[in-house]
RNA sequence: GGGCUGAUAGCUCAGUCGGUAGAGCUGCGGACUUUUAAUCCGUAGGUCGCGGGUUCAAGUCCCGCUCGGCCCA
């Protein structure tokens, strides 16, 4: 038997001592002339399969009773002494003595070593040189432990892959969270229901796309190095190009270039695709994110109301297919409802309604009286500047209350006409209020809500409504008060167009920081003449926080941006 | 940018009124052929985020900074 790994604790830190324990055990893998990175895996060793533990469990689901226990004779009728061969990471290790338990898991499942003197002859010894986190390989036939535990009972096992760092704590898992950002890999490792959560967004990713794909949407990619700033409201990053020496902005949206492609006839495109926008980090903002972006011709912004619903619907209906039993979890603790048909409420008269709400004598007659409800309405009711009013205001109602209305006053005197006052009034007024105020059919979880018809001054690059041209025919998603979807009929008179990036270009030069440039060319584009379409946007991200109740848009993403660790 | 809050062993966490730095897991040595966070005995492991200050004495009190988290903008 080799000598024990010497370490001199006191030259070291404590961080390179139980490294160092490591590196000697891998050294005597070496002495014996086995690689601990062994790089000669093959699919199958003589005379065994080489299964996924998945896999391996299904060969003896026959054995399985109803308490989910294997009897070790059932287990060898159903695998007739058959060998098998697996690769994984050891996860789990106790020992007995001349009797060693080990846990292996792959991507599949995890499953059980029994590993005994017996059947490993003097290979046994080499045990000595496994340490938790390492990647073995092994093969031996299957068996049940006395307690009537699913095993591997191996006649070999090789190091493939020695790992030099412990993993965490084996009960409590990677619990900083500064840690688990930064270190993915060892959160992944560690704690097995953030890798679920990456699992089910990838399912949604592709999800989406067979839902696309099945209306024949084609995929296609587009710039994400981009000349203008185009298709959102966003401050974008600035880059450069060296060899064209040309300045260059990372896209904040694929809307201009996927318009392009309707002009061009694909007619039905969609991209997923990373979207950047130089802005704050919060619980719902990642500098960098995932934006699912379609264009549907010959149709409108009604459409997409429907079809938003199947589409959700579907998406979750396949993430339960593929995942059951998170998917059974993260369902029945959700605080909002998709099983049942979705609110639907024009702007504005969900601020008439939030004024209700406010219980504010002053608007009284104005309720009262049975008219429309429009941008300028909304401007006339609240005045130019209500902040006098704000404290009587304020004592209305508990409603009333929770209204921040400082903010709201700030951003109401900022706007430069009707629409977007009308917009910071449905801001203030009701958007924080979507969770009460739309309920589904229990009375407990939220009713998802479809703001619909916004002011045209705040959608530059949506169609006007027909009837009424102080609007566009543009809708929101919100599922329990976090904006999920934007969409809309899409403008397509380059003349309109061309009006409302002029009026982009005036507010930059006075000042905005967060607008869109001029694009001659996508003018052009829509003067050779693009098809009535509408088109639609979905951050996968926030969707992915949804469906599988994520707290944080950190926890949807695998390498959220940090500052540099020092 | 503002408010609140956190950083102590590789990991998870204690640390009282300012008075010698603690536990569990991991590691190492030993016992053990049916474990399930195995158990038992022994043992090692610390720039208390960084920098100042107060004090006879600071993980603890004060100030500044760094990096996080939550909320707000």
């Amino acid at each position: 038997m080799a000598e024990a790994p010497s370490v001199d604790p006191k030259a070291k830190t404590a961080e390179h001592a139980l490294t160092d324990v490591r590196r000697a055990k891998a050294a005597r893998l070496r002495e014996r002339n086995e690689n601990p990175f062994a790089n000669d895996v093959v699919p199958r060793t003589l005379g065994a399969r080489t299964l996924d533990v998945a896999e391996v469990r299904a060969c003896a689901a026959v054995a399985r009773d109803d308490a989910g226990k294997y009897p070790d004779d059932k287990v060898k009728a159903a695998t007739g002494g058959q060998t098998f061969h697996i690769r994984g990471r050891i996860i789990a290790f106790r020992s007995t003595g001349g009797l060693s338990f080990l846990r292996l898991r792959d991507r599949t499942g995890e499953i059980q070593l029994l590993v005994s003197e017996a059947a490993m002859g003097p290979g046994y010894a080499s045990l000595e040189d496994l340490d938790l986190g390492d990647i073995i390989e092994s093969e031996g036939t299957l068996a049940s432990s006395k307690r009537g535990e699913l095993s591997i009972e191996p006649s070999r096992i090789r190091m493939l892959t020695k790992a030099l760092r412990p993993p965490p704590e084996k009960w409590h898992g990677l619990q900083d969270v500064e840690t688990r950002y930064r270190q993915r890999y060892v959160d992944l490792v560690a704690n097995p229901l953030v890798a679920e959560v990456f699992r089910a967004r990838s399912y949604i990713v592709r999800a989406t796309r067979k839902i696309l794909d099945d209306k024949d949407f084609l995929e296609v990619e587009t710039p994400t190095l981009t000349p203008l700033v185009g298709g959102a409201v966003a401050r974008p990053f600035d880059t450069h190009h060296n060899a064209l020496d040309m300045p260059l902005f990372m896209r904040i949206a694929p809307e201009l270039y996927l318009k392009r492609l309707v002009v061009g006839g694909l007619e039905r495109v969609y991209e997923i695709g990373r979207c950047y926008r130089n802005e704050g980090i919060s619980t719902r903002h990642n500098p960098e994110f995932t934006m699912l972006e379609y264009y549907w011709s010959y149709v409108t912004y009604k459409h997409l109301v429907e079809f938003t619903e199947v589409m959700i619907r579907g998406i979750d209906a396949e993430l339960r297919k593929a995942m059951p039993e998170a998917h059974a979890r993260w369902s029945s603790e959700r605080p909002f409802a998709i099983d049942e048909a979705f609110a639907r409420v024009p702007m504005a008269q969900a601020v008439r309604k939030g004024l209700a709400a406010t219980e504010i004598a002053a608007f009284s007659d104005f309720l009262g009286a049975d008219r429309g409800f429009d941008a300028a309405a909304c401007s006339q009711v609240l005045g130019t500047d209500f902040g006098e009013h704000i404290k009587g205001w304020a004592k209305s109602s508990p409603r009333a209350k929770a209204i921040d209305w400082g903010n709201f006053r700030k951003g109401w005197m900022k706007c430069d006409n009707d629409g977007e006052r009308l917009f910071a009034a449905y801001e203030y007024l009701c958007e924080p209020f979507l969770t009460d105020d739309y309920k589904a059919a229990d009375g407990k979880r939220s009713l998802p809500v479809f703001v619909m018809d916004y002011p045209f001054e705040t959608s530059p690059l949506a169609r006007r409504n027909d009837t009424s041209p102080d609007r566009v025919d543009r809708f929101e998603l919100f599922v329990h008060g976090r904006e999920l979807c934007n969409a809309f009929s899409e403008l397509n008179d380059p003349d309109d167009q061309a009006e409302r990036f002029r009026e982009q270009v005036r507010k930059k030069a006075a000042g905005a920081e967060e607008t869109m440039d001029f694009d001659e060319d996508y003018i052009r584009a829509l003067e050779y003449g693009m098809p009535p379409a509408a088109g639609f946007g979905m951050g996968m991200d926030r969707l992915t926080m949804m469906l599988t109740n994520a707290p944080s848009i950190r926890d949807v993403i695998l390498f959220p941006l940090l500052r540099a660790e020092t």
